[in-house]
DNA sequence: CTGAAAGCGCTAACAA
DNA sequence: TTGTTAGCGCTTTCAG
């Protein structure tokens, strides 16, 4: 900086303003400026001027997810950074992994570069309350559970009795349940919405839980659909649960019906095509990243909640008949 | 850092050194910084410490892709962070969405934000050689077309070679050609295969190109589809127009045989099974990010270029012969 | 083993 | 409209 000064003969602070949208700077000098900084290929460094800044704003935030790699989580950071973006904010990002020691490490390292917001999947509720100083935090998938923080969830319960209830509607009464970890908020609200719509017929022994992936959830459901009594359908509580579930009826379960939560790409196609409570994540991370930016721009009012449906999506596979 | 330097008694410099693994700090004094960080609640600025480090590593590196909600990059992107985990680095990510402009924008922010490298799907070549000073970059997906930069790229044009000749051999003649922009490398090395396997049999009026996403890709089929002479098979030249041609043939091109680049979830299941020649994302994103810190670790040998292969997977859409 | 002083590149506050 | 001075929070250097 102090080298672009001197090549245009003006004083640092003349540079500086011409980088920040120079108001009060002669054009000419601006011009001069400007030219020597391309001439000299000058650079910003964004650290220094974050360092020195009233707000220390690093015009940065993060995104905490369970794994980028998962489609739905892509998508979400699609809609988040595209959000940022809009506000000339940059992202970064990071698995947790449902691990909570990672997400203590990247909560860590995130509050090191000095975030001005984070948009998190939590794991460790417990652990955000100290992680709550200086930074807007929005939490996704996942309730606030008392703390001052915004949410966006979606109303998986709901949308879980929804889907059993369109099964048992097709004649149904033996509907097992395949999900996740029950240590997942969402995992246990799709459950208690199998329960709610089951009533009197449920039965523990057609619940699985803690699949973590496509594989463990087919063997799940291929146990499921080899025991003695066998459940006419199945209800799979995520997109890599639904992936199993869909590839154990096809090897064992053939006219089982399947009704899946999260929307899966071509689930027209697939015979019979899927039937699906779908999510928007692309809706989630909008709505998400447009609370965080309302709280940088000084919004603080009361936290807030939204809550979000999960749609159900008519296709075939969960219309079946039992028999 | 003065705080905790005072409350424990010590120098700012003794609690410094605590903080970057401790050498030469008796393990009593060590203790008390430790304990007085954890009840101050402090945390270290990283903007501060970069600032004054001797290389002025930020521990960042940057991924630039396409498009994070594509499957095919939040795959990379997760190995990615994965291999930037391992060396403690945290991850800003950007998607280019094959825009020139936005891609400056991206490159610009991250190296004003001194990230310590870069792993980028390039767009606009020209305009990284500007870029390339004082970061470490590795291309994916695209050439370093002269530059000095590590590239990992994908044998597309044999691979799309491999894909055609399996349905020539199964007795297709008249194969049409679904492809994305010819702007992009990746999708003219594709359509180069095409032609190596055509041969004399090229006919460009089955060719179409810039296909951006499934929809426009799944029109371009019908169209094709629906023409005087009918290919009796398709070659959709990446996931995207893959799930577009498999949607036309569905509506409007029974028994048409298809043949897509890249893998999609749940392809083994679609009726027919979709035989596709599958890269391996997580491969290319593990390839690119140990190729981008053996830089930062040191390694200044020439530059180098990975070819990774793309393998045909034989499921039942591509053996369907004409008819 | 520990601390004091200097200064990284920038912007806030003020002075000219 | 422009320049000068101070100092953001940390690490380097060097002295104890």
């Amino acid at each position: 900086m102090r080298d672009v000064a001197d090549a245009a003969g003006v004083g640092v602070m003349t540079v500086s303003r011409v980088i920040n949208g120079a108001v009060g700077v002669r054009p000419s000098t601006a011009e001069r400026v400007r030219e020597a900084i391309t001439r000299l290929g000058y650079q910003l460094n964004h650290a220094a001027s974050t360092l020195r800044r009233r707000n220390h704003g690093s015009m940065v935030i993060a995104l905490l997810v369970d794994d980028i790699a998962n489609p739905f989580y892509a998508a979400l950071a699609g809609a988040v950074e595209e959000e940022a973006r809009g506000h000339g904010f940059t992202v970064l990002f990071g698995s947790a992994k449902e691990d909570r020691l990672r997400e203590r490490e990247l909560v860590a390292a995130f509050t090191a570069h000095r975030v001005d917001g984070l948009i998190a999947v939590p794991t460790d509720t417990e652990m955000w309350r100290d992680a709550l100083t200086g930074v807007a935090v929005v939490f996704v998938d996942r309730p606030a559970n008392g703390l001052p923080v915004d949410a966006v969830l979606v109303d998986g319960r709901t949308a879980a009795a929804r889907g059993v209830r369109h099964l048992l509607e097709h004649g149904h009464s033996r509907i097992g349940y395949l999900g996740d970890l029950a240590s997942i908020w969402t995992a246990r609200q799709r459950l208690q919405g199998y329960r709610d719509a089951m009533g009197e017929a449920f039965d523990p022994e057609l619940v699985r839980q803690g699949l973590r992936d496509a594989a463990s959830a087919e063997q799940a459901a291929v146990e499921l659909l080899g025991s003695a009594r066998p459940p006419t359908a199945l209800f799979a509580a995520n997109d890599l649960i639904t992936i199993g579930a869909v590839r154990a009826v096809a090897a064992c379960g053939e006219g089982t019906a399947v009704v899946g939560f999260d929307d899966i790409v071509l689930a027209d196609r697939l015979s019979p095509p899927l039937t699906v409570l779908a999510q928007d994540p692309v809706e989630i991370g909008t709505t998400a990243a447009r609370l965080l930016f309302a709280r940088l721009d000084g919004d603080d009012s009361p936290s807030r909640e939204v809550l979000l449906p999960a749609t159900l999506v008519v296709r075939g596979s969960g219309e079946s008949r039992p028999g």
